[in-house]
DNA sequence: GTTCGTTCCGAAACCGGTTTCGGCAAGGGG
DNA sequence: CCCCTTGCCGAAACCGGTTTCGGAACGAAC
């Protein structure tokens, strides 16, 4: 068997000697200081029990020579790998994949900094994403996890709990387990839709929540309840409807609201994809978006730009998003609690023309109460 | 400083008595046997002298005890960390976007079966992306790296070259450098939508190619000429542009055709955001696409599919290319030569309805000669 | 002038594997 | 019967780091 790597190269240099170059290791260092290795890694990995000028010499020493610590090799001591893991699960109607380069890039910079890479793997079943961790978990590919998308009664959870594997979610967890966390506050947004086509004169509000098995989709419901609820208007049950994550769902739901006697004249989806399900399902009645009716989505999906009139959504920072839960995931790694981890951010407004008037004088102000949802 | 990892757990089974749970070594399966890790070791890894029978008495071992060895652990010995790179370099106009998620899933299927893993990094700039290179080549995060949208005169297949690192490129090199790659045939899409347009009657067809510092565009555009030679059609330059890459490049592009004393009935584009672009130059112009003028474009992009008539393009399947790259690199890593590591593939032609009849009757058949570029 | 406590570093074990080297036993040829 | 392969495995070094342990040198306290 022959020792592969790249790190063992040959070079060409002092009259065609063939050479072997290989990487300056801890050994070099410590050679050239006339010390131990062990002083050396102490000094660098700021040990204590090490004379800040010797310390110092060290330094200086190992940067001058480039010396560079192999991960792999501290990691078989240590037992970290500096690596974040990601198990992307593949969705059809996945409204994050769009975004996933943003999504990666954030997390890529949030890690680097640190000098954590990033582990990734993909699934295509709940199921197989259970069993990918769990080999990830066995074979120690990453330190840590980061769970998007989070879910009602999420496997992950679970199983990175039992393990005892530190992770951080990409959303809040619907059973106060005190996880770290990142989220966008997905009921701010909502609310704010409801406001903002109220003060445009709608009164009939309907709303097209997202997937039911995401902790997400009671959050936005929330928001939109309490929207309705500060602007003062009663909501019927028939004017909401669950679970739409693709075209064909919100088409759907929104053609059922459409055929009522007093049809709304605006929708408000938790996910853009219905959303754009909403514009068929007008256009089948004869309706015009952004005049006839109103629409309001939730994501900033790319197709949402190019349809006629674009759609007024709410844009998520994914690459922020990221950034911060690499961060908050090398925190938790080094023994951070949980507690202190979690952060949440608001969806940006994009009012890009698919909400009009409604029927009311937009004058005639219904507003009673404040309520701490602003923002 | 505290041991980490959370390979070290803490059981409480016995009656609370804490127990450090350790995971199973390769000592713990030599032991279990009366052999020595050496001999265990060789077992597992194929080595000739070992005979067929201990071989099989310590796989049954390994496996009954679940004993997986430690890709970190042995990756400081072979120098191999059985895991392949990829570099991000973010692009506001990258048409790779969407389809980031499929692509990832394929090299993360490929890297899979053989053991591997997938570890990612994102640059912002040509220079950042190669100061990541180096950087992961010093650390060596990967034992190889995938290549997406290789460029004319790219610095990073010097760069690897150079430090003799293992890559392989998704589309071609422009030097006849011998590289491993995957191809899409982009020249076989263009040349196929100058036909399919001819077969509608179309006579005067204009070219957007897209961005030029991509080896894709010589070949889409040579694609173009081919078709339109096969059919026996002279070009004009001024059907021709170059370096459309978005929406507004494709739009300016279109617009300039548009004006010309004789515009083009149909006109293709090498990147579907140009293309885009031109149903806007269309409208601006009173034109209706799919009746008063053809558009086909190439990549696929959801958008694509949202627009009023869907754009007819050409689908690329990113996840068999991510699942053949990943393939083909590990084949490279383990030392095949890179003449027999390149593979190509064909796009798929979706015929959405933004192609409509041209001004001269169909029926006309105008073919003189075949050529070579079928399929 | 001991004793004791610090400060600071070296020696050596260790982590979990791989690889080299050598040697024992069995078998074949002369 | 001896020698020389050949097959097969153990012993030990090795990879590049980290961590434990112990002790030398020094100053302060008694």
């Amino acid at each position: 068997m022959i020792r592969g790597g790249f790190n063992l190269r040959i070079d060409l240099h002092d009259k065609g000697m063939r050479r072997v170059v290989t990487r300056v290791t801890i050994a070099d260092v410590s050679d050239a200081l006339g010390l131990t290795k062990s002083t050396v890694s102490r000094a660098l990995n700021h040990y204590p029990d090490i004379s800040e000028t010797t310390r110092n010499r060290v330094k200086a020493m190992a940067d001058k020579m480039g010396y560079r610590p192999l991960s792999h090799a501290q990691a078989i001591r240590t037992g970290l790998v500096k690596s974040l893991g990601l198990v992307i699960q593949m969705a059809d109607h996945d409204a994050q994949r769009p975004f996933l380069a943003e999504f990666l890039a954030g997390l890529s910079e949030g890690a680097s900094v640190e000098g954590f890479t990033l582990t990734i793997a993909t699934s295509n079943s709940a199921d197989a994403t259970v069993e990918t961790f769990r080999s990830m978990i066995r074979d120690h590919k990453a330190d840590g996890f980061i769970l998007q998308r989070t879910m009602i009664n999420d496997r992950r959870i679970e199983l990175l709990g039992e393990e005892q594997v530190p992770f951080v979610l990409f959303g809040r967890a619907d059973q106060p387990k005190d996880c770290p966390s990142f989220d966008i506050l997905g009921e701010v947004a909502m609310r704010k839709a409801v406001l903002h086509l109220v003060s445009l004169g709608h009164r009939h509000i309907g709303f097209i929540n997202g997937g039911a098995q995401y902790t997400y989709a009671p959050f936005r419901k929330a928001g939109f309840l309490r929207g309705m609820q500060d602007a003062g208007l009663s909501v019927d049950a028939k004017y909401v409807s669950q679970d739409a994550v693709t075209v064909a769902d919100g088409e759907a739901a929104a053609a059922n609201m459409l055929s009522l006697p007093m049809p709304p004249t605006a929708i408000i989806c938790a996910v853009d994809m219905a959303a754009l399900g909403v514009y068929r399902a007008a256009a089948s009645v004869g309706l015009v978006v952004g005049k006839d009716i109103s629409v309001i989505g939730y994501d900033g999906v790319p197709e949402g730009a190019h349809v006629s009139p674009p759609l007024s959504t709410f844009a998520v920072n994914f690459k922020e998003a990221g950034q911060r839960l690499s961060d908050l995931l090398i925190r938790r790694i080094r023994g951070a609690k949980p507690h202190d981890l979690q952060e949440t951010a608001v969806p940006k407004f994009l009012n890009r023309g698919s909400t009009g008037a409604g029927l009311v004088d937009p004058n005639t102000s219904i507003f009673t109460k404040g309520g701490n949802y602003e923002n």
